[in-house]
DNA sequence: TTTTTTCATGAAAATATTTTCATTTTCTTT
DNA sequence: AAAGAAAATGAAAATATTTTCATGAAAAAA
């Protein structure tokens, strides 16, 4: 039951070789004579000798974890994107490291001080609610960190960042709906304060005050419970041809309450959400969407980090991935 | 811009103690005198000092680090349960370590190899879908592991476990559906083997024996695109006047086809699924479920480590978490 | 006061690797 | 065959802590 570990002195012993060699071996094959590498290589075979990740990680003080920090696994977004960098980070050699996001009893401080103390050699941010302190943080610290799927505004310094852009893809879904005769364009906004959010915000904007249209929001809860009665009482006291939601939930939502109260979709209403999770496609018609690479989001980011933590430079700092919008039944 | 990090070389330095007496500050303050432990943490804050995780690890043998194996973090029984092991994990002072499960490119043996050579102090095993293999593995290792969210069918050598009694849910909601005099009463199984749905199953079967009534089962994939066109060829073919999803998700689909079909719900067919995930509160109308208390889960199996790990036995090897019934429009 | 016990602290060993530097071996070139 | 260069290897240092063991100081008991 009980395995002893094996360490890298037996090894070297059994071989007859030194520590170095044995070392050597893992780390740079090549630098070992064939005939050596296959006798060290059979007795770690044979043994089953793993090297320990932590001593590893102390001698050559890079310790091949990456953290991610992270608000929620249950976002769809999050999860998606967790599982890009997962894949990647594997392949790569590198393990990852969780921290939860601060909330109730923990600070940015804490979340940083964790982050450090690790030795992570590296730091994928995946929160979507982006706070001033975790960015003052992010420029501190001497450490490679990319940011996943949201945005950051500061110019200043630039934080290598990947996502797509939100903007235009509000700003173009709200064009199509117009180019299809729909005035009153309401955007399901979420009452927190999401960079991302913010983003599509201004899209829609954009295409609104180019067509000289108003615009028509309403800011509520992701949540379901507190979404319904909210909509309900909007859609009851404001006439609208179309709905956006900042997120697949609120678009279906919204959805919902309208075919409740007698709408026709998409002839009376059209609707587009954002992200295509699930949701999307479990409605009823099922919901046209704003298609979010984010398993892709994340692999990119693992993709930069990884040659930030190896070359210590990006060319390319700020990443947008393509997104695509596809038509369900909710949209003509 | 770069931190040149502190070590407790300099702590004790400018505190003008020993290493172990910096050392014991951190580790049991109780065993050194207030004055002495008042002027080193001084210090300890004044320089901002945190002890490095990876040589602390290498030096007590404990990493304080703990592994999650995890299939795919989008499956929403997963991201919840993440979210509560990080919640009471970092308040016990452990750090979360990722292990994707295997898949394409990784096998069993690789995954546990990985979690060996990372010297975690334990293990959580997220993993809905069983394989003997990682069952096997579990038990040669010496380190403490619990199982959530998954049933271990094997009775010789028990593992701990935690999850709710998936038999007995399916159990009860059948036998409900039969009181209200539903007699064609449909499981949505997934085509998969999975232990959990398997418990499912056996619950149904179950109450339809003792009502003596037949049992109607669909095999089909989870993907609701794969889903639509099945179970549309199913209902048409079947009467059926009760529908049972192993996953929210399978049932909100399930539910979609009966009404584009035109029958009624609830009155024609009720629609019980499992879970109570997102899904189940944006479908129309609103599913009917078994409330899964994944985050509890979560929680709890966190909970059991780390007794595991501190006293390294357990008194409950098996622990059941109350699971709810929430009805919703789906069912009278 | 002296002796014993407890408390507080420091010196040094231990943890399992990688890395540097020096040495030995092998290969090339003349 | 000798000299020089390149390749392969080993010894020892380095990594940042914790832990063990010994010692000195303070407190308690005699």
């Amino acid at each position: 039951m009980k395995k002893p570990k094996v360490t890298i002195y037996e090894v070297a012993g059994k071989a007859n070789v030194s520590l170095a060699t044995v070392s050597r071996v893992l780390n740079y094959p090549e630098k070992v004579k064939q005939s050596t590498r296959d006798r060290v290589m059979d007795v770690i075979n044979e043994l089953g000798y793993r090297p320990n990740a932590i001593a590893r990680g102390l001698a050559s003080r890079r310790s091949t974890f990456i953290g991610i920090v992270v608000p929620d696994f249950s976002r769809a977004s999050v999860a998606e994107a967790v599982n890009g960098i997962a894949l990647l980070a594997n392949s790569y050699g590198y393990q990852i490291l969780v921290f939860p996001a601060e909330g109730e009893d923990r600070s940015s401080k804490d979340v940083w001080a964790d982050v450090v103390a690790s030795q992570v050699d590296g730091v994928l941010y995946l929160n979507d609610l982006v706070l001033e302190e975790d960015i003052s943080y992010m420029k501190t610290m001497a450490m490679p960190i990319v940011v996943a799927n949201v945005m950051v505004d500061d110019d200043q310094t630039p934080i290598p960042t990947v996502n797509i852009d939100y903007e235009k893809a509000a700003y173009e879904i709200t064009q199509k709906l117009i180019k299809r005769g729909r005035k009153q364009i309401m955007l399901a906004q979420t009452r927190r304060y999401y960079s991302m959010n913010q983003a599509k915000e201004m899209g829609y904007l954009r295409a609104l005050k180019e067509a000289s249209l108003n615009p028509i929001i309403l800011r509520t809860s992701g949540k379901p419970h507190v979404n319904y009665p909210v909509v309900t009482d909007f859609l009851r006291n404001n006439k609208v041809d179309a709905i956006i939601g900042v997120r697949d939930s609120i678009a279906v939502a919204c959805l919902n309450v309208a075919i409740e109260l007698g709408h026709n979709i998409p002839d009376d209403i059209e609707v587009y959400g954002f992200q295509n999770t699930r949701t999307a496609l479990l409605s009823r018609p099922q919901l046209s969407t704003v298609d979010v690479p984010t398993f892709e989001i994340g692999k990119q980011a693992m993709e930069m980090l990884t040659v930030l933590m190896e070359d210590g430079t990006l060319d390319e700092l700020e990443v947008k991935v393509p997104f695509g919008i596809v038509e369900r039944g909710t949209t003509k």
